[in-house]
DNA sequence: GTAATAGTGTCTTTAAGACACTATGTA
DNA sequence: TACATAGTGTCTTAAAGACACTATTAC
């Protein structure tokens, strides 16, 4: 049998000396909100060939001297104008790698998820009329993107696996991570929350019993304040607590 | 504001044009089993620097025409002997991408485990010398890599967190998923069964419980057929239904 | 027979679902 | 007051934990 070490020796020699040709490394953001009780997500279209016409999640090459996560960061800000006073929680999805995913050239795209509170979400995106909110379903392994006009959108290079991995991936967490409150003001009823976590699982909830998760989970607690601007009785607002 | 498509063209030409240098990027593989009861792991001990003599997963770099999954597959016949008539269950953990991970040069690593069931864990690890079986246990947040001589092993870079999350993906996944019948061979008693799951979860199970849950998720079916080799009553051997 | 583990019956406990009910704000 | 939703009480159902019990095999 060969010595593995030595040849890894070897190999490692051979690719610091550029003989070997390295991967392209991105990151994409799978930008979420719940709207109206609608799982949303960041698209903008492509006026370029590959995919052109087709819609794709911001991203953006990784630095040399930047990690994984700085990037993301990076690209958050500059590509949706999400940075500053606002606030989104990041998280690494799924590393994606196939030789011909970008017809261009060989990309390995790290996909992260951006949870956005949905009154930020719209706020930064008055400024941007070349992105757009798509409404998203994931029905078994099926992913769709529904535009404004309730079309569906058709999706650039492998970005449709991404968006299904970024749905699944918040179902499996849903409840054991504190995800939904990403998605939600500081202050929100408990209705609020029910339709964060009916949006995201993509059929309706028993209220008793998920009032009563809730308040047992004690990661709410109430504030003694209520909503306004109701014409019917007011919920009380509730906050999240870490 | 800015133009940002206008500014992702430059940028994607600049990048191209080589001036932009890259990461390396590498699949490090966590091959792991339940031996005896016990959670392990593969470990090779590193003989050059960095981290001289500490302790690493076995690894290799991603080829410019292949992908991240090839990747992976291929250090699993490599750098371990897995491959062939040998069955691995492969899947993709997470990437990490520090900048500093590896001290000689900008690496990006794809983490991914690779589930072997014991018997052909000690086969292809007996031609080999320098690797050894560890015994990972994760308390919180600490985890903890045990060599032959039950002293606690040295993790080389950042392998510490690697192995950090491949336990904890395997405790999230193990209700919904079939990585328990990868740890075992193709016939199996309830007891080892049992056994992956408590090796994994890092608690001991409740035994009607656990085999009622097991019987009623259909994922498993009796053999009529019994384990040999006891000294006290054997056990019926079942099989995975998928 | 004994030893040792396989495998089960059943009671308790916990949590979710169903559904109807009461409570309380606005208009 | 009517209305619409907030919020709860309680019965049923499903499943896990506890624990003791019976069953079966090697020796």
């Amino acid at each position: 049998m060969e010595n593995t070490k030595m040849s890894e020796k070897q190999f490692l020699e051979t690719y610091n000396s550029d003989n070997f040709e390295r991967p392209s490394v991105a990151v994409d953001l799978v930008f979420m909100s719940v709207i109206d009780g609608e799982l949303v997500a960041l698209l903008g279209q492509r006026d370029a060939h590959p995919s052109k016409g087709d819609w794709a999640l911001p991203g953006g090459f990784v630095g040399i001297g930047e990690s994984l996560d700085d990037a993301a960061q990076r690209v958050a800000k500059e590509k949706a104008c999400f940075g500053g006073k606002s606030r989104a929680w990041l998280e690494q999805l799924y590393s994606f790698g196939d030789v011909a995913r970008d017809p261009r050239m060989r990309i390995i795209t790290v996909a992260y998820f951006a949870l956005i509170p949905p009154e930020q979400f719209t706020e930064n995106l008055a400024q941007r009329a070349d992105l757009t909110l798509a409404t998203i379903t994931l029905k078994g392994e099926t992913i769709t993107a529904l535009g404004a006009d309730n079309t569906a959108l058709s999706l650039a290079f492998d970005h449709g696996d991404i968006l299904r991995h970024a749905v699944s991936r918040l179902r499996g967490k849903l409840d054991y991570s504190p995800i939904a409150f990403a998605l939600l003001p500081d202050l929100f009823t408990l209705r609020d929350l029910q339709e964060v976590h009916q949006a995201i699982m993509g059929k309706s909830l028993n209220k008793p019993a998920f009032r009563r998760r809730m308040l047992d989970s004690r990661r709410v607690h109430g504030t003694g304040t209520r909503e306004s601007g109701t014409s019917y009785r007011p919920a009380e607002l509730y906050r999240f607590k870490p």
